[in-house]
DNA sequence: TTTTTTCAATGATTTCTATCATATTTTTCG
DNA sequence: CGAAAAATATGATAGAAATCATTGAAAAAA
């Protein structure tokens, strides 16, 4: 195991704690949430639950990469975003009160908790801070999704594309100067199923834009080395 | 003014109270939030607001139909949803700590109730079982907004068509026995913007759908006659 | 009512994208 | 390491859907 943490180190001192809806929360609450929590996940290609099953609690990432989905009934997938340190999964279905509306897949190796539903319900219900968090953080991924639904059905496959890498080199972009490194590694159906299109168009797109000089391609890796270009791609006007 | 009720029914006496979010509400708590309502709209062509405006409370539909849609790039509306009565709008926004992410206009005369935001939100927060309904709401909207995004990119149009008029169905259908008449007048433009498609494209699958049996089209009325049909048409595989 | 405007319908054409086919490269695994 | 499998790349083709153009019908305005 190539762990350099501690397989289980406490909330109140995990670093990622920073970056997430924890940090509403009080001292004394992280401890709380700390004690009835497990660190579960390592390995890439591991599912961290499918959609349709029942939640059981929520997912914290420590650190890691992993894919949230829908799998269509053809048989692709889409994926609704990746989702990384700091970030919290399965709290709508729980909060839903429903099953799973989607599945998640761990694509970076990574270091997750699992916070069991009642000790997350108690905490939530007991502070309207917290809960406030929560409940912006669900109405902010609404408007999200209607931005997505919005460029999937008036945008192009190509100013999809565009926008992705934009969206990659903001997330997980390492800086060279001018060009920068997407360092995250997805194989080009996975980047299909984020665009929403066939891996071919994908492949293709990625050849042309790499023609363009807009982006280098080295292997699986993608640098971007014109965000304007890619900007003005991406854009219906420009 | 065609209102067959008083211009501001008190909440606590509304008909559409026991369709809404407010059911989770104590009498009481009702009356506070009635206390500081008003009545606002009803036309249909009314704007309730706009994209991208501050959101200064919610609006609760107490009869009429509401479009609530993004205006893409290209100058195309995305209708995401159509709500009716008891239906809230806009508290995403206001819980998001956000503008509006999306607009809404009548499109079927309404009676539509405004609260004020420091209105809705007390009760909110001092009210836990009804933030639990409303965030129960959030998180349901945010499955189905994942569903969309998924037929968005992996179906055809005429799959989600043959799909969209099963729900209008299901939602403003009248029965009578077998076909069904959708009791809501939207034009093909509208079709097409809740489809994500091009008002030409409809109007040619509506009329290959009416050449199949599957629809009778009275003007802008649609009359449901194969369900069943729709149904096979709507999936992937059937 | 008549005129004007908007909306629906349909055809022709072009563009975009998926699918199918095949070659090449990379990765996995025995 | 070398064979097998998987992923990437590229070409050819077909199909779906958008766009453009025109006509006809319905609704709104004069």
């Amino acid at each position: 195991m190539s762990n350099n943490q501690s397989p289980n180190t406490p909330c109140e001192l995990c670093a990622s704690r920073k970056f997430s809806l924890f940090s509403e929360l009080s001292e004394s609450q992280v401890c709380t949430i700390s004690d009835h929590k497990n660190l579960i996940s390592h390995r890439k290609g591991q599912i961290l639950y499918y959609e349709g099953t029942r939640p059981l609690g929520i997912f914290c990432i420590n650190g890691g990469v992993v894919k949230v989905y829908k799998t269509a009934s053809n048989g692709k997938e889409q994926i609704i975003h990746l989702s990384q340190k700091g970030d919290f999964l399965g709290y709508a279905a729980l909060l839903g009160e429903e099953n799973y509306t989607n599945s998640a897949m761990i694509i970076e190796d990574a270091k997750i908790c699992f916070i069991p539903r009642e000790s997350f319900l108690n905490t939530l219900f007991t502070n309207t801070m917290f809960f406030k968090r929560i409940t912006k953080a669900l109405s902010n991924e609404i408007g999200v999704m209607e931005e997505k639904l919005t460029d999937a059905t008036q945008k192009s496959i190509r100013e999809r594309l565009a926008y992705l890498l934009l969206q990659l080199a903001q997330s997980y972009g390492i800086d060279g100067g001018e060009s920068q490194r997407i360092d995250l590694v997805l194989s080009r159906e996975e980047i299909a199923g984020m665009v929403g299109t066939a891996t071919e168009s994908v492949i293709r797109l990625l050849s042309e834009f790499k023609k363009d000089n807009l982006i280098e391609l080295e292997g699986k890796r993608i640098i971007i080395k014109d965000k304007r270009g890619l900007a003005r791609l991406s854009d219906f006007y420009a």
